[in-house]
RNA sequence: GGGGAGAUACUCAAGCGGCCAACGAGGACAGACUGUAAAUCUGUUGUUUUUUAACUUCGCAGGUUCGAAUCCUGCUCUCCCCA
């Protein structure tokens, strides 16, 4: 499904025009210039999905197999044992092994979707559990461990600034197990590459330094600038919390949603990070945008491709209908025409209650309907108000308080769509 | 251990015997405006079939009083000062 390498076109300064170069070793781009490069990036296993942030660094490894590059994306099976003191302020808990494995199928499964597996330049997808099962504590520290000095690490801000609250040996030792990551797929499958989120550079470093050491190799990091929102927030998170990958955890419904409330400052930025289009027809969609900004041109184009290529085509259109459904000039006959599939997609997550059918039937009075019979609001008092406000909709049309719902008001004889305001849904099952 | 201050609705914070369902601010929700944005303006924000009405609420339990969030007693908790 990704799409195929385009003209080689320089990884580094695709890099560059997409604002995703933070820093990189000298030499890093004559390593380039060489021909096809290997390199990785890796990811922690903290949870049993990716999360949206987790993206930049799946475009990274995009951007590098499109430019004709092999990527190699590495779950940390044996990292994740052991925590990555990076940007952590406190030792970390350690996940359980059962936990661990299950997060790592399930991230692997994620991150086979988005490279491509066929070709010259195939993506691979390694476990560096893998190498280090077989290995003893004993032969670690006398093939490893010696060759870099413990100034060398202590000098890292991961462990820096630790100094003073405490850190344990544990955590102390991640990086020489990410560097020997490194050293490993650099010795058995000729990786001259690790890229990572800013954070990592000093992992990162660990590792191009080890191989020095061990090998006199001459290796290559690159780092990407950690994507935050023009206000200064973190990216990916919202009051709902973090926005997942798994469907499971964010609809695909949120996921399109919440790309599509990126504020204008940002599209710009990620539309060149999380899109594969290039730099003409995002210049050309930004100049769109900035004709009628009203229009969300430039959001509805990302939401759409990252979507898509996050779920699938189907999940995009749907999500596209049911934000039409939700916040578009959508009338009470379109959404009355829609077929019970796309009802119960649209308003999962929305909360739902059981009417009585025969209570319907007999004209249901709309303050009893909204309390109730639905508990959708706290009190008769509180209904009379919204009420009284104008601000209750039933299937997308305003009410009065003397309004009294039936039959004619369900959509597909079982559901009535109540509506407190612009935001506030509540879906009634009528049966 | 001694002394002092306090506990009020989602939060902060007035009230110190009747006019208190309780000022005000923030938040939240809604309406107008708008780009599913921001800002702004307006309204609502204890329950009860709209009420000049009733009921439940001002840390907890009692008491004084025609009447208490407001006074008294005990309890619980929080903070501050001196040891």
């Amino acid at each position: 499904m990704p799409p195929k390498a385009n003209a080689m076109k320089n990884f580094v300064e695709e890099l560059k025009w997409r604002n995703m170069l933070h820093d990189m070793t000298p030499g890093t781009e004559e390593l380039f210039s060489q021909g096809p490069v290997s390199g990785y990036i890796g990811f922690d296993p903290t949870a049993d999905s990716l999360g949206i942030g987790n993206m930049v660094q799946v475009m990274t490894l995009t951007h590098f197999q499109r430019t004709g590059n092999k990527p190699i994306a590495l779950v940390g099976g044996a990292t994740g044992m052991v925590g990555d003191p990076s940007g952590k302020s406190a030792e970390r808990n350690l996940l359980g092994v059962d936990q661990l494995n299950h997060n790592l199928e399930c991230q692997k499964k994620q991150l086979e979707k988005f490279l491509d597996f066929e070709g010259a330049n195939a993506a691979q997808i390694v476990n560096n559990y893998d190498w280090f099962k077989e290995m003893g504590f004993l032969e670690f520290i006398r093939d490893v461990g010696k060759h870099l000095s413990v100034n060398y690490m202590m000098a890292k801000d991961s462990v820096k600034n630790r100094l003073e609250t405490g850190m344990s040996f544990t955590e102390f030792s991640y990086q020489l197990i990410q560097g020997y990551d490194f050293y490993y797929l650099w010795k058995h499958m000729g990786c001259n590459i690790q890229m990572g989120g800013s954070d990592q550079w000093g992992n990162i470093t660990t590792g191009t330094e080890l191989i020095r050491r061990m090998e006199s190799g001459n290796v290559s990091a690159l780092t990407t600038p950690l994507i935050k929102k023009a206000d200064g927030t973190k990216f990916g998170k919202t009051e709902g919390g973090n926005i997942w990958l798994d469907p499971m955890r964010t609809s695909p419904y949120k996921f399109y949603q919440f790309l599509l409330n990126t504020a204008d400052a940002d599209i710009g930025n990620y539309m060149r990070v999380f899109s594969t289009l290039g730099r003409e027809e995002i210049e050309s969609i930004e100049a769109e945008h900035n004709e009628a900004p009203h229009m969300r041109l430039a959001q509805k184009r990302m939401a759409a491709e990252l979507t898509a290529r996050v779920h699938s085509s189907q999940d995009l259109k749907k999500a596209e209908d049911a934000s039409e459904v939700l916040f578009g000039r959508a009338t009470k006959e379109a959404l009355m025409a829609l077929d019970e599939a796309t009802i119960l997609d649209v308003f999962e997550g929305v909360p739902q209650a059981k009417v009585s059918k025969s209570a319907v039937e007999a004209g249901c009075d709309i303050v009893n309907l909204l309390t109730e019979q639905t508990g959708f609001l706290a009190s008769n008092g509180e209904a009379r108000r919204a009420l009284k406000e104008n601000s209750i909709s039933i299937n997308k049309s305003k009410v009065a308080p003397d309004y009294s719902a039936t039959s004619n008001d369900l959509i597909d004889g079982k559901y009535i769509l109540l509506q407190r305001g612009k935001k506030n849904y509540f879906l009634a099952i009528v049966e």
